[in-house]
DNA sequence: AATTAAACGAGACGGTACGTCTCGTCTTATT
DNA sequence: AATAAGACGAGACGTACCGTCTCGTTTAATT
């Protein structure tokens, strides 16, 4: 039983413009260049709206990511038939993210961001990157769950933020001995 | 023919106070509140003295890496002959970083580091990371070489790093599955 | 003929609260930082109800001069026989208001108040500073009345606040060089 | 004996464009209205400059003041040989600053300044104020000096600041029966 | 009694300004 | 010429209030 409360209610529009404007400005400079201020600017907001439901900008976008607006269709797999196919093609779209922003990197910023910020490290792994893989991957590895599922997709994954996190190139060539080394030669 | 120069050379002593001033301020108060204002104060030095050899402050951190100042001895494996056993050891040990600074833990700060600035991005892993496994990896792997152990590499450091950003334990029995993914079961 | 009219009237115990609360606060820690919203919190009201009128903090204050409850009992003169001594104890009191508040001084605050509001500002001389003194004066001043009479009261009172804005000491040297000056040797 | 240090030294421009600017603000909206971000803006120049070498916008006006900035050509008394003529046209002038800016009132503004700041209440008063009547008025007074003098120059400066602070007229009766109750009926 | 509408408490909203911190550049005097 | 020191213009930080605007509740006068 909720505590009746008096008062005018959260404005959804200036929550979703307030999102929109975060993953914006994301977009567009990355996460060190994103600032309070700037998010209250492009979303016609005042500063103490933010502040008012949201500690840092961190937690801004780690509710941008829950409303799946940071990273859009972006999560799901294909489904070709081929596991081993549509995992290899996703990882490669996971790698691209690295140079999609101006200057840093989407992918570096949403590192950035779940290095900065407990909230969106959690939900950075459990719903956009680990998550989706998990159906395809149970079936490529024949049937595993729990743990060795969990470290089979970590393995993927951290492997792909690992070479984007040093600026090295990553080809096909590397892609396949990656999948080759977590889920066995074919 | 080195041109003929007058005046001071560079101050070795000053570059030294910075490297240290940089390394203890970024394991007390993590990387997003390491300044170059706090640095200099904390080296004694002007801040002119950092801007004129470095750029930003990610390059001193990359520089600190390069020194062997940020991680210490911990780049080494243990060499006790199981060479599953010692990667083990050197992975929970790497995972254990991620709560020993104050506040936002040393591995996350590190891979902040490491996503904001492409120089310690690059050093990270060739240094610190995936460089230290390749000969037990290796080895483990029956003599693997080449884009084969660069993946495998990349599997086990960077499923530790994803596991560390997501806030999630991480247990001898998650370490164990890891490594049996990657290397295979014995 | 007023309009027809349903609902609720005017709550007095909400304009009491809210007097009384600016009064406290005025008192506690000046003019300059009273605030609308601390006028409310401490009223137990809501910001409209303030709003609803009263135009801005300087009226509220106005209106509490006006139920003499900015400077209570302050306002009568003494009467013992020795007119030019009760006038020079009354203005001495007055004078002495400008400690009386934490940091800025009673006195100061309402001269503050008095010139960021019109109204406040009337009623301050009419009601609190030179009306008080009228009937005395005009006796030491063997019955001068109208202009004559006004300009005498402005001449002591106005004296006493340049002096309080001044910061300067006012001993009873001063106090008698200013009655002296104003109402004649004796 | 001075400790030696090595540094920039004060920037005399911004000093100057700093006060400048606060003048001009404050002559245009009055001392209420008048803030640091304004000025620092007005002057460009960083916030930082301004609360670098002033603690408050009070502490700003009161050096504008002292440097003649405020009031310019404005303090000084004709000269006529008719001393009583001379000083009732100084008042009349100062009560004439009551009207002059816009909303407020330059006079008004100047005592809330005094009011809030007690270096600007000190120089006010010794400066602008009371300073330039003393000549003038101590002939009028047949030689009187000390308290004497003080006390009745506060007197006439203090009774056009109270009718001004009162919103009320002032008009050439009412400033000749001021002049006449302090130095006494030619 | 039922209806109606204003006053109320609470507080969210878009803003402005606060005073502090750091940025990266620049200017000094010293070594 | 490199240094320690630090002033400078710039702008973000997180907080406090501004005055306006809903909300849901309470309370009277009018039906």
């Amino acid at each position: 039983m909720a505590l009746p409360r008096s008062g005018p209610v959260r404005s959804e529009a200036a929550r979703i413009a307030i999102l929109d404007a975060a993953v914006a400005l994301f977009a567009e400079r990355g996460y060190d260049h994103l600032t309070m201020e700037g998010i209250a600017r492009q979303a016609g907001v005042g500063k103490q709206t933010i502040y008012r439901w949201w500690p840092s900008k961190g937690d801004v976008i780690a509710e941008a990511i829950l409303e799946g607006k940071l990273l859009g269709g972006r999560r799901d797999l294909p489904r070709t038939g081929d596991a081993r196919g549509d995992l290899t093609a996703w990882l490669t779209d996971l790698f691209t993210l690295r140079g999609s922003a101006d200057g840093e990197g989407l992918l570096h910023s949403i590192v950035a961001a779940a290095a900065g910020n407990a909230e969106t490290g959690r939900r950075l792994r459990s719903e956009i990157l680990a998550a989706p893989l998990s159906d395809r991957l149970s079936e490529a590895l024949g049937g595993a769950t729990g743990p060795r599922l969990a470290a089979a997709a970590d393995a993927l994954v951290g492997a792909v933020i690992l070479r984007a996190l040093s600026r090295e190139h990553f080809d096909e060539t590397d892609m396949r001995a990656l999948v080759d080394a977590v889920i066995g030669t074919p």
